[in-house]
DNA sequence: TACACTCGGGCAAACGTTTACGTAGCGCGG
DNA sequence: CCGCGCTACGTAAACGTTTGCCCGAGTGTA
């Protein structure tokens, strides 16, 4: 049977069910005060006419959505989509759907999808960005945010959810120091996030802690979008074939750190006999790169747990602590044997 | 300063500035019919109350939410996630907003989502689910629906965009037959989307047009989730230890030949040496692989634009073609050399 | 018989918008 | 001076829910 053209509401279910609206929204939420007989009769109709409630109304009359924005870099990374997707997961649990927000590391976009967020009402917001045009008091609304990741530095009292990038940079420099490597280049983007500078903090710390100079001429800086592994392919050639010297590689993820696998294998340069690398992440590329990588694991799918407990710890109202730093290792595989 | 615990209204703005609700509305919407200087004043009150306008209500009587939900498989998955984002580039520059939902190819969760989607009043659906469990007649408030790479059988008369899935099959097993291949296993999933089926029937053609049998021994399907590579890898070791002799590999996705790629690796055979392999949508995987693959490129890109164009026609209003098949081609690297 | 109480259910307000309609004031042509 | 049209608003209904309040009928009790 042809439904008309607009979803039936429950002002028709209740004339079709010869009862009031009352009653057939008490029937649907269960909250008792009808007999047997109305309820079957209730339920008949609904069934029969496809009726699906209205969260639009539902969300206006409740002042609450059961929606959860999310702010993402890119979901075309691998790091981002298993948090989105754990994220996803535990919300559905709960009865949210998630609003996905791609700012591609533009603060403007950030800007504008939070405010398109916080007109939506959803009941709160896990953001994945460093987006710095809002001002702390310009967040209308007040509605319960909390950051995964990344964060902007002026984020006074908003909770976030970090993996510990400062130890990660080290583990990884260290590992290389004790594999024999002397002069170890640190590849990053440009303007990178917090929780990338932070790595780059570590690097330096290993390399001071043993004795190593930091070597400006050995941070390796991409431009453009830090995307696509083609451009750290193409800067670490650039870089080789000014004759820069290096028995090590620490990228700062192991898109790069594949990239610059690349780079090296088309150099005729061996890995790990003449250069040892070490990207971040442990993400699938770690696995089927060749030779594969050593990588500093993080654990995308424990943060997006405690992000989300978080989240709706704040939405219930509850307190939670300000910073929660999720553990990293080192997985050890050809690339510095 | 320090907002309210909840939102300002439009009724509030109206009292502040001294003039009633309808005219702060069109203030708002800029309909014209206020003078100058109520303009001014009501801008004033609404940037220094930092007031945003509740969504839920405009949806309510607007009876539209500039929202579009998406149903995808897995966000973590490469080519879905290529989908995504550019989906929801194309959205947000209409003015919509897109909620992800992941049934995981569980058509219990797919037709939940769908539900939950069509209560929450989204303007239309991109639906990446071959999900049976609802009924054509099922779906209430006949919201738009265009489905991409898959969809169900009995889809009657939802327009789909599709890639050539049975081109893309015959012009990868055409390539391995060429280079001299004469048993190709196909390795695939156990129930498998219709775009996957099409790959199988490609594959079948192709062998037949050039006198090869189609050996069912050949046909090696994975049991579980066909997401992570390790499981591909593991069923081919086993198929090479059972003692099944092949000399090409077709496999259903990037995902599975380089799982396939490793357990070649594992087991001492060379590729493409003794074994050649080809995979399907020329992911990032395929070219960071070693040796890299060839692959069947897929445009996720191209699909995603031709089926958000499609949805946006559905929501004015428009007919669009039933079925928008996008073409693909093979990338050949050095797994076929 | 009168009373209290329960059960089953209706009435109507409220959530925050948009918009059709009404209207007061004003300028202006005839 | 009348009537007309315009500008610049205000009034109120409507969108689809939830929920506090009220009420009539039946039942049990004193």
């Amino acid at each position: 049977m042809a439904q008309s053209k607009r979803p039936i509401s429950m002002r028709e279910v209740a004339e079709l069910a010869g009862v009031s609206i009352a009653t057939v929204s008490r029937v649907i939420n269960g909250l008792g005060g009808f007999s047997e007989e109305t309820r079957e009769r209730v339920e008949k109709v609904i069934k029969e006419n496809g009726y699906i409630a209205n969260q639009a109304a539902k969300s206006l009359r409740e002042a609450r959505t059961r929606t959860i924005g999310m702010i993402v870099p890119d979901i075309t990374n691998d790091f981002f989509s298993t948090l989105a997707l754990q994220a996803e997961r535990a919300f559905a649990d709960e009865g949210y759907s998630v609003l996905i927000c791609n700012d591609e590391n533009d603060a403007e976009r950030g800007e504008h999808y939070l405010r398109t967020l916080i007109s939506k009402r959803v009941d709160g917001i896990i953001c994945i960005s460093g987006r710095t045009t809002f001002d702390e008091d310009e967040v209308p609304g007040n509605v319960p945010i909390v950051y995964v990741d990344r964060f902007p530095e002026r984020s006074a009292d908003i909770p976030r959810v970090i993996s510990d990038d400062l130890r990660g940079g080290r583990l990884a420099t260290e590992h290389l120091i004790e594999h024999g490597c002397e002069r170890i280049a640190f590849m990053t983007g440009a303007h990178s996030a917090i929780s990338v500078q932070n790595r780059g903090i570590g690097y330096e710390q290993a390399l001071e802690a043993h004795g190593l100079a930091v070597d400006p001429g050995l941070r390796i800086e991409l431009k453009g979008r830090v995307r696509r592994f083609q451009e750290a392919r193409e800067t670490l050639s650039e870089v080789i074939n000014s004759g820069v010297e290096f028995d090590g590689i620490f990228a700062m993820n192991d898109v790069i750190a594949v990239g610059a696998l690349l780079a090296l294998c088309d150099a005729g340069i061996r890995v790990p006999e003449d250069v040892k690398v070490v990207g971040f992440d442990d993400s699938i590329y770690a696995s089927i790169a060749t030779p594969a990588l050593s990588s500093v694991r993080r654990f995308p799918e424990q943060m997006a747990r405690h992000g989300c407990d978080a989240l709706l710890s704040l939405i219930e109202g509850n307190d939670v602590e300000l910073e929660d730093t999720v553990p990293v290792e080192l997985v050890m595989r050809e690339s510095t044997r």
